[in-house]
DNA sequence: TGATAATTGTTTTTTGTTTCACAAATAAAT
DNA sequence: ATTTATTTGTGAAACAAAAAACAATTATCA
């Protein structure tokens, strides 16, 4: 990718404004100007043209941005062409939910293998997806040229669970366990931290007055 | 609360150090130095001594910190002594997998209330809370004073969901539809974008070589 | 066509956060 | 005791992001 480098704050708010553009198609809006996406995806309107103008000058002046074309634009920033197959590891609780809400529907990424110890669930099929045995992980993650998991397995077995995924040559992983797992720096690592999230909202609400968190 | 403000950003990692000191407590160790927590939470140790420094001075020179009181400061801090009620409206997938966690064991808060519009469900108890009437939400809530929800219905209902809740004078909402909701400003909205972090995560794998996101 | 309104793109300013680097304090070792 | 090792707490620097402000551009309408 020839894109030079975006702020991370801004590369996380892309495929939000992504997801508000096809909306708008879909609702036939044909322009919109940052103060409307302002109000939608509640981003300071600021915020949002200086994003945009990191790919360069997407808009019109007096007039906004054409929602169609800046659809297009987001979706080739966005390889929203290519399907990408993620791993489920664990399919507890929140791997079901997970597997049975499986993102595709909305969007380019999906669970196409999950694994687990359960020998209930080994060499089904869950929502239409294989559930392959953990024993099988490293092989499976290969062949299938697999690079993103999810990992949703109890907190124990979390970072041995892990080393095999960098054995396997993952390069992402979604960490819905507590556990801050240690990985090699090629690695990527996104943690999604429930408890955390909840407590933080109670603290904020407990000690402070003014608004939002994000 | 007497706390003189302290950053947001500290304040989000509170609840990691509450829980990593409580681990280490359990495993009978008596000091800890901002180095080792770093290994463990993954921030940097600089940014941790900071942290705790706007609490005034919690360690000792040449020594490190006291687990224990460490840990019973930081309770203090994070209201650990009361049990804060929250309601989950939507049991759906999602729904379920959080009531069944329920956050309860490992920290103050837990599920007190859950409302629905699936009549199957509604006055049945799932994993030990009752389940009511979205009908019945406004009254519930503010009778049983729960300042905290858990959204979890589909994206459709979120607004008109959302507004029953600021109705009913709750105070945070903790947002798992992809809608960014319109709340009045002394209403918290922590958004918990599922599909976002994914995408975010392949988009930051796909144009970026260094580390971590958080 | 010219005036007015709208809205972008970008420069500047402000705010917030992380990291460095080191003096001060303490512990441990000799 | 004195020296050497640690390790905190924090001022200052560096970095990152958000917001304000406004000139430039374009649309629209009289
Ligand atoms: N459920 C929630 O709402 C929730 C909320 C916050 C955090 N979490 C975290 O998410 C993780 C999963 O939670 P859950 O409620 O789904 O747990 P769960 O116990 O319901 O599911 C865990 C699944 O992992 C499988 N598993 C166990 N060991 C494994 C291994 N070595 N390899 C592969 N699979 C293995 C189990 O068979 C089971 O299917 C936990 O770490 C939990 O702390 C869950
Ligand atoms: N399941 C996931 O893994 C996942 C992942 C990302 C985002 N989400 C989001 O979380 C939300 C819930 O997802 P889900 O998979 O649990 O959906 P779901 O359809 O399984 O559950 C929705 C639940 O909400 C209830 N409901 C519907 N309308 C309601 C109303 N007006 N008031 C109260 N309850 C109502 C339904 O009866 C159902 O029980 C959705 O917005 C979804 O986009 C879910």
């Amino acid at each position: 990718m020839a894109e030079p480098s975006i702020p991370r704050a801004t590369a996380k708010r892309l495929p939000i404004y992504y997801r508000y553009l096809k909306f708008l198609l879909d609702a036939g809006k044909t322009r919109v100007s940052s103060t409307e996406l302002s109000d939608a995806v509640k981003f300071d309107a600021a915020t949002i043209r200086r994003d945009f103008s990191y790919f360069g000058a997407l808009g019109k002046r007096g007039y906004g941005y054409d929602v169609e074309s800046l659809l297009d634009f987001f979706a080739k920033i966005l390889n929203q062409d290519t399907l990408t197959n993620v791993a489920l590891i664990g399919l507890g609780n929140l791997g079901h939910a997970l597997l049975n809400f499986n993102f595709h529907k909305n969007s380019n990424v999906r669970v196409s293998a999950v694994f687990d110890i359960n020998q209930e669930l080994i060499n089904t099929i869950q929502s239409g997806v294989p559930v392959y045995d953990i024993k099988d992980m490293v092989n499976q993650i290969q062949d299938q040229r697999i690079e993103i998991a999810i990992l949703t397995v109890p907190q124990s077995e979390a970072q041995a669970t892990t080393d095999l995924l960098v054995k396997a040559g993952i390069k992402g992983i979604l960490n819905f366990t507590p556990l801050r797992v240690t990985v090699p720096e090629k690695v990527r690592v996104q943690n999604v931290d429930l408890t955390n999230e909840l407590q933080t909202l109670i603290y904020f609400i407990e000690n402070y007055s003014e608004q939002s968190i994000n």
